[in-house]
DNA sequence: CACCATTTCGAAACCGGTTTCGAAATTAAT
DNA sequence: ATTAATTTCGAAACCGGTTTCGAAATGGTG
């Protein structure tokens, strides 16, 4: 052990400690703070209050040891895109659910495929740190490191997935891909393209579903060229898909991004050329991120209520961590339309 | 303890296992993992096979105890703002910061003002959770506890602050206020009003320094009306700057905005009133997010470099915790000038 | 082959808690 | 005042590792 951390070893005083001050055996210390009904209460007011003096502090690691019991939820997304935390989306998930696992105190660390600064997979990561459950976003689903996590036994809320194996939550895509067509069609689009967030994301998959469903709902012609597939929910990749779809012979009149991110590379996409949004193409993303509020022109969204997806994740997953109740929750949160100015009837 | 969580324990193999099947003690079993050099080679493998038959995996909480080394980092941000992790610019930094201690064996865990769902302090917190170190991202100075926190011995490395007593990382914040204003000076502008990120952080407050010092240099008036002081780096909080720049009877011809996202709601506010960017009113803002580029106009902004902020950070601290150098580290990095569409010379 | 130097190993104590179960102390009942 | 019932407490084992230090095994040497 290097000197510096040997130095800084501040000893803590421990329930031995406070035994020894009051009189009382470590057991009935222990009892104390566990709230176990066989102490007088006038021995537990002494050992509270000796146990303030004191500046005791529990040790989380100890109590994990023996009671198996870490209060940790271990957080995961997928590093390979890149976006990670960085995307607005799963900064603001992230934020509620933590604010509810929080209040019931649990702790949050995230959880990658490195333990120790060697390589592992993620349930390796998750018992060596003995995590009571994971909450995890934004899954590949091909990555099978992902799938032995589900099928471990270890307590799991998926959002943006559905696995039949473990809970999850996530917004009614699909519903929001028809809307995001309906309103399109009703301002007289016909020629609708698609940028996607690809096929290997749940979330992806579904609004890409969603609108191919919607082109049969409304009556439209499925044109291959009208999807591109963009692999991230990047700004990068809206703005290259949107390239790619200005150069077609016959461009789209409309644009449904699958992401707000997407849209916002699609839109700067268009105006690089000298055209304009709404004017020359409509856009509608999907999301809502606190941004498209802001940008110009105003992003017309379907909004995902991500505060209530992180909440009611925590809840879930916290629950399952503490219930015997084994049926698998899935929670599908309803989308709404947002519209602002980034849409304009055909003329 | 709950049924469910009883229920799930899954045994894992101990040490005490690998002994017991292999005849060696437990203690020799350890050595082969800490990589003692008094074990043969013979006896090295076969623990290590068997405990690779047996899916030996380290109890995370077991060693912490008895090391008082949890390889675990605490992350720390002020909740207060409501930014939180949702600002881009915190999620880009953490990311980085993260893979450096990550790939150093380091797990990162959320610290907050509550643990095990009671209130508590940051350092109360700490300790009981044995962090070894703790990075604290976007600090208000004047939080008592956070005070505690630097005065409590934990190893610290702070963002954006720079206080004595503990390492410190930061971007070049007043020159990249005088490099702001000398563009627009260059550019003809003698109004330039400032959106401050508010005093009561390090950042707005330096930022806010450089604005002021910036116009001595420049030889222009200073004018109490053309600072407005956000209290968050929100988007929200620059438009309503914004348009309180826009209500003056003189109003500035440029604004240089202390953060990207007040920019882009300042970008918004004006747009709002029908004027135009960079036509009307001259924009610079100060962090160069990855949405920066994206939006229209693109905008003209000062660079921090946010992945080397991230990564310097956590090559203090975990230097920090493992050696004995106790000099306080305080490095601060060079910011950029990044010229996009949101400027114009005056006309 | 005796002797000494190295290697290699393990007993035991410890880290800071929790929990079972029986004993002691107290109270209630007769 | 006894006895029975209840409270209140603590000894001891355990959780899964680490580390010190001495003993045993091995190797080398004369």
């Amino acid at each position: 052990m290097p000197a510096k951390v040997q130095e800084l070893i501040l000893r803590l005083t421990t329930i031995y400690d406070i035994a020894k001050k009051t009189g009382y055996s470590p057991t009935t210390v222990s009892k104390v703070f566990n709230n176990y009904p066989d102490v007088r209460e006038k021995t537990r007011v002494k050992i509270l209050e000796t146990a303030k003096e004191m500046g005791y502090l529990p040790n989380a690691n100890a109590r994990s040891l023996t009671t198996k019991r870490s209060w940790t939820i271990g957080i995961l997304f997928v590093e390979a895109t890149g976006a990670g935390i960085r995307h607005p989306y799963f900064g603001a998930v992230i934020e509620s659910f933590k604010k509810i696992a929080v209040s019931k105190g649990y702790d949050l660390m995230f959880i990658s495929k490195d333990v120790g600064g060697l390589r592992s997979s993620y349930v390796e990561h998750c018992k060596i740190r003995g995590v009571d459950g994971v909450v995890v976003i934004l899954s590949s689903n091909d990555d099978p490191d992902f799938q032995e996590l589900l099928d471990s036994g270890i307590p799991c809320v998926i959002l943006d997935s559905s696995p039949e194996k473990a809970h999850s939550v996530c917004s009614d895509n699909i519903e929001g891909s028809l809307q995001a067509l309906r309103y399109l069609h009703s301002l007289g689009h016909r020629s609708i393209a698609h940028i996607s967030g690809g096929l290997n994301t749940f979330a992806g998959d579904q609004r890409q579903q969603g609108y191919e469903q919607a082109l049969r709902e409304l009556g439209l012609t499925f044109r291959k060229e009208y999807i591109t597939s963009s692999d991230f929910f990047s700004m990068e990749s809206g703005y290259d898909a949107m390239n790619g779809l200005l150069a077609l012979p016959d461009p789209p009149t409309a644009v449904f991004a699958a992401g707000d991110l997407l849209a916002l590379g699609a839109i700067r996409a268009v105006q690089d050329r000298g055209l304009n949004v709404p004017g020359d193409v409509s856009i509608v993303g999907f999301d809502d991120i606190e941004m498209s509020r802001y940008i110009t022109p105003a992003l017309t969204t379907i909004r995902q209520h991500t505060e209530q997806l992180g909440s009611v994740a925590a809840e879930i997953l916290t629950s399952s961590i503490e219930e015997q109740d084994t049926a698998v929750k899935s929670v599908m949160l309803p989308v709404e339309l947002i519209i602002r100015d980034s849409c304009r009837p055909v003329t």
